[in-house]
DNA sequence: TCGAACTTTCAAAATATTCTGAAAGCGATG
DNA sequence: CATCGCTTTCAGAATATTTTGAAAGTTCGA
C-alpha cells in the first residue's frame, strides 16, 4: 500500500513522519535497557497523541497479539502509558502520557527504583564483607566502595528531588546552573547538525 | 593455593568481596546497554585499583582471550580505562579512572554523543517532513515532537555542563537544589563512617 | 449460567547478542 | 630479517532475549 503514487496526495507525510519517529525511538531502546518493541509501542502512541487499541498497535507496528499484549504491560508498569475506554465498546484503549517531563519524571522514578536502590543496597552489603577491624588490607578497598556508595547516594537523592515536585525538576536545575533553558533553540532546521 | 600463611580459613574475605562486586557491577550492565562482560571487566579493575594485564583479567574473569580484548577496547573507547606499561615488561597493563565523578563524567560525555546526539538530530529531520505549510493536519504532531526536542536539549545543555568543568558538577547541582550531599547517611554500615 | 468479546499467558521458535579460539597482525629484539 | 611475545580480529558456536500463536482466562450483558 505504501506505493508512491505519482500524485500529490499518493503518500501520507504524517503517516511517513510517525513511522519514522517510530523507528527512531525504536532504535533508542537497546542503550536504555528495554525491548525495541516496547520503546516502539510507546513512540506509536506518544507521537499519533490519540488512544489506541491493542489491534491497531499490533496492525501498525505489525506485531503479535502477545507481544502487544506484554509490551502494553510494561508500559503501564513504568506508568507512562494508561488504559482509556470509549463509550459503547468493550475493548481497551490505551493512551501516552503527553507531558514530556510527567513522562520522564516517571522514567527516573522506576530506574531510580529498579538500578540504583538495589545497587546502593549492594553496596552496602559488599562493604559490610571487609571491615577493616577484620581485613587488614581492605582499607583502600572500602575507601572505592564508600567513593560509589556516595555517587549514587547523590544520584538517588537528585532523582527523588527531581521526581518528587509536580514543578520543573530539571529546567529548575538547569537554570541554577547558569544556562538559560527553554526556548529550544535549535540548530539550522533543514540539514543535518555539525 | 590462596592459602595465605596464617589464614584459618582458606576463604579470602577480600577476594570475596571482589568477586561480589564483580558480580553486582555486571547485572547493572543490562540496564546500562553495554554487555556484561565489560561491565565484569570494569569493576574489576576499578575494585582492585591497580593495572591488569590481559591475563589477569582472563583468569581473573574465566573469559576467553579474544572476549577480553574486545571489551578492553571497548573501555579505552569510552576513556574510562588506559593503558600502562611495567618497566622491563613488554605486556600492556590496564588501569581503571580512580575517580568516581571523572569516571562518570566520561560515561554522560560518551552518551550524550552516541545517543541523545543524533537522536536530536533525527528529531529535526522528521520534524522537517511536516511543514505545516505543506501538511495541514501536522500541527499538534509538531507540537510533540517540538516538546521531545526542548527535552532533549535541555538535557544536552545540562550533559554538557556536567562534563565540561574539572569541578564537581553533580554535586553543585544537588547543593544549589537544597540538598545536603556528600554524608553518605544509609542504613548502619557495621563499620563506623564518618 | 452461558457465550461473545477481549486480554493475558507461556512454551516453543525466531532472532539477536555475546563469546570463543585459532589465525593473522604488529613491533621490538637478537 | 627471522623470531618471539604479545595483541587484535572474526567466523562460527554458544547463549540470551524477543516474538509468536494458540489456548486459557476474564468480564460483561442478557
Amino acid at each position: 500500500m505504501t506505493t508512491r503514487g505519482a500524485s500529490p496526495e499518493g503518500a501520507d507525510p504524517l503517516r511517513e513522519a510517525q513511522d519514522r519517529f517510530v523507528a527512531v525511538w525504536g532504535q533508542m531502546a537497546g542503550a536504555w535497557g528495554i525491548s525495541r518493541t516496547m520503546a516502539e509501542v510507546h513512540a506509536l502512541l506518544y507521537i499519533s497523541g490519540e488512544p489506541l487499541c491493542t489491534d491497531d498497535i499490533m496492525e501498525r507496528l505489525d506485531i503479535s497479539r502477545g507481544n502487544a499484549s506484554m509490551s502494553l504491560r510494561a508500559l503501564l508498569d513504568w506508568g507512562i502509558v494508561e488504559r482509556a475506554h470509549k463509550r459503547g465498546d468493550r475493548k481497551e484503549y490505551f493512551n501516552c502520557e503527553q507531558d514530556v517531563w510527567t513522562m520522564f519524571r516517571a522514567i527516573v522514578r522506576e530506574r531510580i527504583k529498579r538500578e540504583v536502590d538495589p545497587l546502593l543496597a549492594s553496596l552496602f552489603e559488599i562493604r559490610d564483607l571487609t571491615p577493616e577491624s577484620k581485613v587488614p588490607g581492605a582499607a583502600t578497598h572500602n575507601e572505592r566502595l564508600d567513593a560509589l556508595v556516595d555517587f549514587f547516594s547523590t544520584v538517588e537523592k537528585l532523582g527523588h528531588r527531581f521526581v518528587s515536585p509536580p514543578g520543573r525538576g530539571l529546567q529548575l536545575a538547569a537554570s541554577l546552573l547558569g544556562s538559560f533553558v527553554g526556548a529550544s533553540s535549535r540548530p539550522a532546521p533543514t540539514e543535518g547538525k555539525p
